[in-house]
RNA sequence: GCCCAAGUGGCGGAACGGUAGACGCAGCGGAUUCAAAAUCCGCCGCCUUUACGGGUGUGUGGGUUCGAAUCCCACCUUGGGCACCA
């Protein structure tokens, strides 16, 4: 008998697969369909452990899916369009088409040795220009409908590189590339009117079962909705055209608290002022300065700058505030002006503290008191107060029917109304690229902006570019520009814009049901395959590219490019957790001589040097993780011996820290290309799903892909035993095939609910089942296929291969899943455990149906029991059938 | 600061409120072998006991229950998300 090979096994039946074109998805209305997705990748170049991960996933819910008789659509593509493509030609000098073009190969390449069930005819890339073209369609239907529109927004903006970047691009303040002090600059930028669909966008995500309840929470906080009071300050003596301040506040019934007004520096007003005043110019293109990140709001300083203004207070119009101009104040959230009230505000005391603002408070704690001029009082949301300045309604009300109270009083008094706003903006989507999909749009001298014709998509990215200097290629582009308008024929200049990335995520799911259709969608094939029945990716995409995606869904089905049972695109969603590995390093130790008080001395700095997982040999030394360098040694010492001889030696000695996400800076990264050549596809499938839940990380080691590697050729090895023996007809099959049912139930119940690993661990103790057994040749045979079939969507290859030794019918990949019979999940006899007190003191073996009343009698029969009793009645008897019996003494 | 989740052997992790630790890794012992690799068999929470057994045990403290890893309350720790949001 020959062993298992996997590179020959898995060789031939990928070849038979694509012979068969299993996995090619066509409509047809007689099979429920069933739509997989897995979130497709960027051509960085190489895939790794947490796409094989993540696509394998997929590929057990879509082989799973295939044999219980669903017509399976699994597509693959390609989020090609992206910065790393430009900065690689900016680097070496060639162009970031054929870079990703190449990567796309490469990592194809890569991929198909995994045996995924995928329809590759179906596969796209997002460069494509039938890709993009079809987006600049959607973009166009779009800017008809009214979803997306042009305005002047803040960005932060690099100087020197002349571009746009995204907040993640902006490090301490300054552009990751350049270096160069970041600028918050206006430009004239599209936006998607996302914000229009922020109440559907939240309220639906309640009908969103199928989805982690983490996700829909982090979307419900990104939304952001917030109940409160919008009215106007009354402006005394203000320039021209201002004689109110328009306010947004979420505490109305701290009003009577307010001691000063703030706006932001991009205010009508202070723009206004700035005009007018070289002082108040100063000040806002001061506070201009810096970006727009998290980072760099945190560490600004909170400045204002007094106008000199007053407005008056609605309630009290003998109370007059000042207006300041402040840089902490954002323009586009609320109307872009605050009223300070410092007594129950942090951000507001400290305000008040520096510009020496009065501090009132409006409530204090129900019992006890606080010194408001010491810090602000900030009740929890359900803490009730005892109020000391009344806007309205009760003196002891808690937080929120505090606020409500204070609207109602305030609307009807005529001070404002009560107004419901979100946290989530419009969508910027314009970038200063050239690696995108142009926006199709042309800048006319009469005719201001113009769409493009359709009949002209798709707008085409010119091929014969530079990166040789900084800004948009687009930009220098001696003739791509020009163009005709297209409204009156004159000479115009095309929009060098492209869109943002996340623009062609949005949407692809979509593609996919009809990738090379000239329209966006065909919208029979889109109302036969969508919605996406089950969506797998990581959590680092749960807020902007699942939120955009339900985004284009609506709006896509606005312009007739989606039917209305797809406003939410994604049924299911999965996230799983990440591949992690140990990280290795070893160090290296720079001396130098510094002076200190005037004395020479030497000075050690330390670097660590990460090493690659192959480069080293691990073991344990003292009860801790240590290691060496792998070729240092001679192979016969054992590893205490060449641990010793570098142990005091910083430079050569290796240390370990523990598991953390594969990154190449860190070096800790097992190439899947590497594991595949070494022990299959098969076995790197079955690691990344057993020992940890899907939804959490799980550390790749190498002894556990050899564990893996070593059970695939284990079962292999039995199944070829079981194929090759003739044993004599029947000895116990009874006890086989009961344990095969329980097997084939509660791996189907662990597919059904992501429990790979849980299902895995069925696997592994079914095999030993049936590798012990003394069942006769019918019997073990029948048990082998159902395990070759249990065990197809996770290693398909071996499942194949053991399949067709046994002389399964057909593929194993189309055979019909196998059926758990209910009657041979239920034992003849059950042991169960005697409790006494609710400890377990013995067991009991008895029929499955034997009555009640029996099985007391039997417990109360018992040794433990009669010991514990000691002559006296039992208190209590619990039985529940099947389960347990407890004895109350 | 606000919101959320998770804490179980040396490790990853199982466990409809019903025998805690399935399954795997690591470890230990044995068989096979001239030897090794491979394979096979057995042991494996902690304390105690020669053994049978007994005690104890799911982050900490309380509660509900005949019975709690699981449900409730408080606390601790770790991880994640959001945040000049008015």
């Amino acid at each position: 008998m020959s062993r298992y090979s996997a590179s020959d096994v898995e060789a031939k039946w990928q070849s038979a697969w694509d012979a068969a074109e299993v996995f090619r998805a066509r409509r047809d209305e007689t099979r429920p369909k069933y739509y997989v997705l897995e979130m497709f990748p960027y051509p960085s170049g190489r895939i790794h452990m947490g796409h094989v991960r993540n696509y394998t996933m997929g590929d057990v819910v879509a082989r799973y899916k295939i044999a219980t008789g669903h017509n399976v659509l699994h597509p693959m593509g390609w989020d090609a369009f992206g910065m790393p493509a430009e900065n690689a030609a900016m680097a070496s000098g060639g162009h970031p088409k054929d870079w990703t073009y190449s990567n796309i190969a490469d990592m194809r390449a890569q991929m198909k040795p995994l045996g995924l069930s995928i329809d590759w005819s179906r596969e796209f890339a997002t460069c494509d220009p039938e890709y993009y073209g079809q987006q600049q369609a959607l973009f166009l239907d779009f800017l008809e409908h009214g979803l997306v529109y042009r305005k002047n927004a803040v960005v932060n903006w690099d100087p020197v590189d002349m571009t746009v970047l995204a907040n993640e691009q902006v490090i301490d303040g300054k552009g990751w590339r350049s270096g160069a002090e970041v600028e918050r600059r206006e430009l004239t930028q599209w936006f998607f009117r996302i914000s229009d669909f922020a109440e559907d966008l939240l309220e639906a995500l309640d009908r969103l079962d199928n989805w982690p309840a983490k996700v829909r929470l982090m979307q419900e906080n990104w939304i952001g909705k917030s109940r409160g009071l919008q009215f106007a300050f009354g402006l005394i003596d203000g320039p021209e055209g201002h004689d109110r301040v328009e306010v947004y506040t979420t505490r109305p019934d701290t009003l009577m608290g307010a001691s000063f007004v703030g706006i932001s520096p991009d205010h009508p007003l202070a723009k206004t002022l700035e005009r007018e005043r070289a002082d108040v110019a100063a000040f806002c293109a001061d506070a201009r300065k810096g970006g727009t990140t998290a980072e760099a709001i945190e560490k600004a300083e909170k400045l204002g700058f007094d106008t000199g203004l007053r407005v008056r207070h609605p309630f009290d119009t003998a109370c007059e505030l000042p207006v300041y101009i402040a840089n902490f104040i954002l323009m586009d959230y609320g109307t872009g002006a605050i009223f300070g009230c410092p007594g129950h505000d942090q951000r507001d005391h400290e305000f008040a503290r520096k510009y020496d603002l009065p501090i009132l408070d409006t409530f204090l704690p129900l019992e006890g008191d606080h010194d408001i001029q010491a810090a602000p009082y900030v009740p929890l949301k359900s803490e009730r107060v005892r109020y000391t300045r009344l806007v309205a309604g009760e003196e002891i009300q808690s937080g929120e029917a505090g606020v409500n109270a204070a609207i109602e009083f305030c609307e009807t008094n005529g001070v404002g109304q009560g107004v419901t706003k979100f946290r989530l903006r419009d969508w910027g989507l314009s970038r200063q690229r050239y690696w995108g999909c142009p926006i199709p749009v042309v800048h006319c001298d009469t005719c201001g902006v113009v769409p493009e014709r359709k009949e002209n998509l798709p707008i085409r990215l010119p091929d014969d570019v530079t990166f040789d200097a900084p800004g948009n290629p687009l930009d220098r582009h001696p003739t791509w520009r020009d163009c005709t308008c297209p409204r009156c024929a004159a000479p115009a200049r095309r929009e060098t814009d492209t869109m943002d990335t996340f623009v062609d995520s949005s949407w692809y799911y979509a593609r996919f049901t009809a990738p090379h259709a000239a329209t966006p969608t065909d919208m029979a094939e889109a109302e036969y395959w969508m919605n996406v029945d089950q969506y797998i990716g990581g959590i680092e995409h749960a807020i902007l590219h699942l939120l955009y995606s339900r985004f284009f869904a609506r709006a896509m089905q606005v312009c007739g490019h989606l039917p209305q049972k797809a406003i939410e695109p994604f049924d299911a969603l999965f996230t799983q957790g990440m591949v992690t590995h140990e990280v290795y390093y070893t160090r290296k130790i720079f001396r130098r001589e510094i002076e200190v008080e005037g004395k020479t001395a030497e000075a050690g700095v330390t670097q660590a040097v990460f090493r690659f997982p192959e480069e080293v040999l691990i073991g344990e030394y003292d009860g801790k993780r240590v290691g060496v360098l792998r070729n240092e040694f001679n192979e016969s010492l054992s590893f205490a011996e060449k641990y010793e001889a570098v142990k005091n030696d910083d430079e050569r000695k290796v240390d370990v820290i523990p598991s953390v996400k594969m990154s190449k800076s860190k070096k800790n990264v097992v190439d899947p290309s590497t594991i595949i050549a070494q022990y299959g596809a098969d076995t790197a499938r079955w690691f990344v799903l057993s020992d940890s839940p899907p939804e959490r990380d799980v550390e790749w080691t190498a002894s556990g892909a050899e564990a893996a590697h070593r059970h695939l050729s284990r079962v292999w090895r039995i199944a070829a035993e079981i194929a090759a023996s003739d044993a004599p007809a029947t000895l116990d099959d009874d006890t086989l095939l009961r344990e095969m049912h329980k097997c084939i139930d509660e791996v189907t119940k662990g597919i059904d609910s992501f429990g790979f690993n849980a299902a895995i661990a069925r696997l592994y103790a079914f095999t030993n089942t049936l590798a012990k057994s003394q069942a006769g040749q019918g019997a073990k045979t029948t048990a082998a296929r159902a395990l070759a079939q249990l065990m197809s969507p996770m290693t398909p290859h071996l499942a194949e291969d053991i399949w067709a030794m046994l002389g399964g019918e057909g593929l194993v990949t189309t055979a019909p899943w196998p059926l758990a019979d209910p009657e041979m999940l239920i034992d003849d006899t059950v042991i169960l455990p005697i409790q006494i007190n609710g400890k377990r003191r013995g067991e009991i073996t008895v029929p499955a149906d034997m009555p009640k009343s029996e099985v007391e009698k039997l417990a109360l029969a018992h040794n433990a029991v009669l010991k514990a009793l000691d002559g006296a009645q039992p208190k209590k008897i619990i039985v529940v059938p099947g389960r347990i019996v407890n004895v109350v003494v």
